[in-house]
DNA sequence: GTAGGGGTAGGT
DNA sequence: ACCTACCCCTAC
């Protein structure tokens, strides 16, 4: 085997392990090194996948720090150099954890060490975001810049200053993590290795080929593409569903909803678990002799954290105040600190009116549309549209006329949705 | 136009 | 029964 299939195919066990481990010691940054890539090797998803399971890995651990911010802009990076779109979760989630990394300190003024705020303020917002503003960086936004004017000027407002401090920074940060997260494992899409191995397994048993899916013909030949692992994004094979179950966030142990479809056949996913522990011990044996002085002091049982349901709301009260002692320069304990659990950031949109169909209205003489399930086709575009576009559903639409001929701007939303969920 | 809540109904 | 495509509504 020559040394450029070797690479390849390290390329794809490690997208494929960064998509679907849950590893903390399996650092997206680490296991890029070890392959030592090229400064301009295109592997841009790959690159992706590893900004994404870093941050995953941040949030496991209950930390929200300086590091994910490093991490959110070179991910902007990353989707700049592809020319793809910068979503609002984005933005958002970058917003709110630059505030959450100030709005910290705010308790370390009480434990008399007012200038570790300060400090916070200038590191952050005067040299971080600074520097966001000189290359015209869309993650300033205007909620960003709203916020760093308050909390500078809640240094002379003692009001403004607990107002500010009582804004659940934190559980928001969190928040627009998760969504971020979600949304951009939908769109890398599906690891390589496990199209690959999909393809195969089709192969194999060619009669029944999961709902007549086409074979990507991209993805027909074995020769490896050249240079991102995934770039190819293939369709997405056996069910468009599968693809967003080992993502979910943080890829919470076997929620991998083995689409309960394939009937009693084992998924592709379930196939390829039994390699993934393998190659986490492999993993682990690697990485833990080069990088024990960073290993800190988390264990190596990652008990994921019940971040999921905080995301949803309800639990969020539980509140570990303690790991943020381990945010990055943080040394004052944030005891007392006390957060008002605020109501979902999801717009509450009740209305006690409605209910009961308009009887007048027209309800489409011809009554509902024929239910067609997405293909795989579909999907793809309309990740594609995503990556190109952002949430523009009528750009996509009309960017796409053919392949979207069958969906209105709506279906893609609520596909998009149900992509995400 | 879009987001998001939430209902309805077809398919399994 | 459950999933999810489709639909409707409201708010912005």
């Amino acid at each position: 085997m020559n040394a450029e299939g070797d690479k390849v195919i390290d390329k794809w066990v490690c997208e494929f392990v960064l998509r679907r481990q849950q590893n903390p010691r399996a650092c997206g940054k680490r296991l890029l090194s070890m392959l030592r890539l090229e400064e301009d090797d295109g592997c841009t998803t790959l690159k992706k996948s590893a900004v994404l399971r870093d941050i995953c890995n941040r949030l496991i651990q209950g930390m929200v720090d300086e590091r994910i911010l490093d991490l959110l802009e070179l991910f902007e990076k990353l989707q700049l150099h592809e020319d793809s779109a910068i979503l609002e979760s984005l933005k958002s989630a970058y917003c709110w954890v630059a505030a959450e990394c100030t709005v910290r300190y705010m308790f370390a003024v009480d434990a008399m060490k007012p200038f570790l705020y300060l400090d916070a303020l200038q590191r952050i917002w005067d040299l971080r975001i600074g520097l966001l503003r000189e290359r015209d960086s869309v993650l300033v936004t205007q909620e960003l810049i709203d916020w760093g004017y308050n909390l500078k000027n809640a240094i002379d407002d003692s009001e403004l200053f607990q107002r500010l401090r009582q804004i659940n920074t934190r559980y928001s940060a969190i928040s627009y993590l998760c969504e971020f997260l979600k949304e951009h494992w939908v769109l890398v899409g599906s690891p390589y290795l496990e199209l690959e191995a999909s393809r195969r397994v089709r192969h194999k048993g060619n009669d029944t080929n999961v709902e007549g899916n086409p074979v990507d013909v991209r993805n027909g030949e074995t020769s490896p593409r050249p240079n991102d692992a995934h770039q190819c994004p293939g369709h997405l094979e056996d069910d468009p569903v599968d693809n967003t179950n080992g993502q979910s966030v943080f890829n919470v142990g076997q929620q991998e909803h083995e689409q309960s479809d394939d009937k009693g056949k084992p998924t592709v996913a379930q196939e390829l678990k039994e390699d993934l522990l393998e190659l986490e011990a492999l993993i682990n044996s690697l990485t833990q002799a080069g990088n024990d002085q960073t290993s800190g002091p988390h264990s190596t049982s990652v008990t994921p954290q019940p971040l999921q349901a905080g995301v949803r709301g309800q639990d969020y009260n539980k509140e570990p105040e303690n790991v943020n002692e381990r945010a990055s320069g943080s040394e004052g304990t944030l005891s007392g600190r006390v957060r008002p659990h605020l109501p979902n950031l999801r717009s509450f949109n009740v209305s006690p009116l409605r209910k009961g169909r308009l009887p007048n209205k027209p309800q489409s003489s011809a009554g509902r549309r024929l239910r067609k399930g997405w293909t795989p086709e579909e999907v793809q575009t309309l990740r594609e549209g995503v990556k190109e576009y952002g949430k523009s559903w009528k750009a996509i639409k009309e960017a796409y006329p053919e392949l979207l001929a069958n969906r209105t701007p709506v279906d893609l939303k609520d596909k998009w949705r149900n992509l995400v969920a």
